[in-house]
DNA sequence: AACTCTCTCGTCCGACAGGACGATTGTATT
DNA sequence: AATACAATCGTCCTGTCGGACGAGAGAGTT
């Protein structure tokens, strides 16, 4: 009842070589569930493209005159976060996945692959999930374990602080020195530098330079 | 001529229902590429059996007695880490999937999902690769997103740093002091007091703490 | 009652940081 | 040739930091 006529897919390329272009939105605008709505040559006059026709996805390359397709992605994350972002590209780095990943990308397809994993990415960027080549979500999970436990790791010795502590270290995770703490916290200057000394023992740090870096990497800043 | 008899993948079943454990065990070894190599009831047994077959994928399912699938992935991880593990699971909150991935699972599939991605994971896995269902996916790489953003929005300030300059202040975001940092460096420490100050100037902070937390946020740190 | 932990405040002091002046050399650009 | 920038090194000085001693009050535990 829900699905009887199912909303095509309103879709919109990204892409500098013509031939490449044009066959991408032959090729999709065969699909039933998938509308080719407008195209574009460089990353500029793609944003113009997505302001007027407002597209569920945006199929791009990286590399594009003007402005290329990660800075598109982020642009657009920004404008239009509505629109769903698939990269088509022939770079496989983990910086340059990463980096659309982290830009708000939700597909990521190489240009050898083949064109039923562009319309499949597509496609399930249209239904707001998310499709990227096997080996680019092994690559990516691994990354985010890192992330994590790193983080995780890092917890362990922040249970030892106190709220106080915790307190004190926000304050020096912001840049601010002694006597500037002190009035915030309304307690003076001596009771501070006692904190800090703590906080230095419990995380074993000997600056404010590292332990702001734990803070940071806490969350607590 | 590499895959004239391609290997098949060695698989491990660990799942409490009966059943299910023999449902899947038949339904996986009708695949020419898979070949079921042992079952367990529970986390420690399939320990056991772990160490005895050394497989290349445990399928396995989170929630069992004695030891659940988490915790199990967990110990592979450390025990044996080319044991490829996918999760077979009721399980679709943000907190396990994160927890599984987090212990190394390359694979999360959902009991509810047709038989042909349990299959499709496990041959992945075989392979190295990794299959999340589409949704999972989606949040993964949102939440990836998150513990990795802002950076980019610092961009601009960075820019402005020389080479020598981002040295010392990757420098600084290790906690370094300035005699520290002039004999990593082979220059004096009057050197790299400029440089900081300069480094100061151009971000805009007044204190190593903060020029830490902005190298950290740039990824120097 | 004794103990532990947290938070508070104090003095003294050596070490370090960072700003205020300065300067020379080399390279690239105009 | 002139200009600009990056990298190097110098002295002086003030302020801050952080450690080394210290101690007292209050909450919670054993």
């Amino acid at each position: 009842m829900s699905d009887e006529t199912p909303r095509k897919v309103r879709l919109v390329i990204a892409e500098d070589e013509t031939i490449t272009r044009e066959m991408l939105a032959r090729l999709l605008a065969l699909e039933d569930d998938i509308e080719v709505v407008g195209t574009a040559s460089d990353g500029v006059k793609a944003l113009t493209v997505l302001r007027h026709q407002k597209p569920d996805v945006l199929l791009t390359d990286i590399n594009m005159p003007q402005m290329n397709g990660i800075d598109l992605t982020n642009t657009l994350r920004r404008e239009m976060p509505d629109i769903k972002v698939v990269i088509l590209t022939i770079y496989n780095d983990d910086d340059r996945v990463f980096a659309a990943i982290k830009a708000g990308a939700r597909g990521y397809v190489l240009k050898d692959s083949p064109p039923e994993e562009t319309i499949a990415a597509v496609r399930a960027a249209g239904k707001g999930e998310a499709l990227l080549h096997p080996s680019l979500v092994s690559r990516v999970l691994s990354e985010f374990g890192r992330l994590s436990t790193q983080k995780a790791a890092d917890n362990a010795v922040f249970a030892e602080l106190t709220d106080r502590e915790r307190e004190v270290l926000t304050e020096i995770g912001k840049g601010r020195r002694n006597k500037e703490i002190a009035d915030r916290l309304f307690i003076s200057e001596k009771t501070v530098k006692n904190h800090i000394s703590n906080i230095f023992a419990k995380l074993e740090v000997n600056s404010r330079a590292e332990a702001a870096l734990l803070a940071a990497r806490q969350g607590l800043v």
